[in-house]
DNA sequence: AATTTCGGAGAACAGATGTTTACTGAATGA
DNA sequence: TCATTCAGTAAACATCTGTTCTCCGAAATT
């Protein structure tokens, strides 16, 4: 069955979760390139040096941080695709589960949006990969769906990139937003995405 | 006519300029909040005190690069409105401007993208203000065509929030393409355009 | 010609940074 | 039980940071 670590194991990963934790508790009002390594370790309570017995650097922890902040995100979506085949209700869950999503892990959707375009290479690298590959399922999705009958690959992948871009910069909005600013937030992207929708519907009439 | 400046007031600003410069040429590959004043002076050539003449802080500078950086593209989006009526060959025009300004003021491009969701409060918001007065404007723009007959107002300034959106994020795609991707994304950027366009002629259908 | 204004320089401040080196002590595995 | 592995410590390193204070000299004003 499930393998028990072994004590020494357990405690590393749970130091290395701390840091994890505490770093991006920090950067809720910083960027990476700005956070010091002494930093995270002195709110963790743990002493500088052994911050490298689990990380090369702090761009390497970033890294980490990424995979951590879309993972779930990431299933969320693609089940939603799947379960609803109506591409109107879709329309609706998708901004929910994207407003629930937010909500659910304010800090890592900031980390994300902050370094998408931040300083450090290797981190805005890998959150590169991770939103095409979103891109990637997403068009999966589309293609699917019977609106999609006729289209090119290459089309298909344009609107999936569309619909994906649509998703971040919602949830940026969302970042920076009072509560009673959710409301029209969410009316916008809603009306946006059914712009969208209906251009998707006439694509083929021209 | 136009006063020429004094010998010191145009000594001063000279320097505020070489201030500028020489912060937007570190930012390409550093947040803002990463930033060092003795690092920009440095590069200047000036003394760290100078620093405090023309600026008190480094977000102070920040918020002057962003209007240095949005001043210019700002005029030259409206003029393309003004001038171009039909809406397709408005679409191909904008995504002309944008590619074209990316590749003239590249640095200062980087820096909008890099510093929308950075760390540094004052700048984010000065981003903010700004891209809220191009979606105004764009949004005037769009209630001139005929195809917003019969449009609410509300329903007309969404669509130019998805548009300068749009806007924003294919300038971010050029920022880290390579050179042989810049046809794809325009390309992309193009149909995607064309997809809303569609959208926007059938929203009174229902 | 005499006085004021003011952009910039220089030195000094306390404090912070990343990284190295050598060491400790408990969990591991023979 | 004994030897080994290894997460975490402590101290010291050279170097950098933002900011204050005092001063200088040329431009501006009178």
């Amino acid at each position: 069955m499930s393998h028990t670590l072994g004590v020494r194991q357990a405690r590393k990963q749970q130091t290395r979760q701390a840091l994890l934790d505490a770093a991006l508790g920090l950067l809720e009002h910083q960027n990476l390139s700005s956070l010091g390594l002494r930093e995270v370790t002195r709110a963790v309570g743990v002493s500088p040096t052994a911050f490298y017995r689990h990380f090369q650097d702090l761009s390497d922890l970033g890294v980490a941080l990424v995979e951590e902040s879309l993972g779930s995100l990431h299933s969320a979506i693609q089940a939603a695709m799947a379960e609803q085949r109506d591409p109107d209700r879709l329309i609706d869950r998708t901004v929910e589960i994207i407003a629930g999503h937010v909500l659910d892990h304010r800090p890592h959707i900031r980390f994300i949006a902050r370094e998408r375009h931040g300083g450090v290479r290797p981190v805005r690298e890998a959150i590169a990969t991770q939103l095409t590959h979103f891109a990637d399922e997403v068009a999966a999705g589309l293609a699917l769906q019977p609106v999609s009958d006729g289209w090119t690959d290459d089309d298909v992948r344009m609107l999936a990139e569309l619909y994906v871009d649509h998703m971040v910069t919602t949830a940026s909005q969302f970042l920076e937003a009072t509560p009673e600013d959710e409301e029209r937030i969410t009316s916008t992207a809603r009306r946006q995405l059914r712009v969208i929708s209906l251009g998707r519907r006439h694509w083929l009439d021209s």
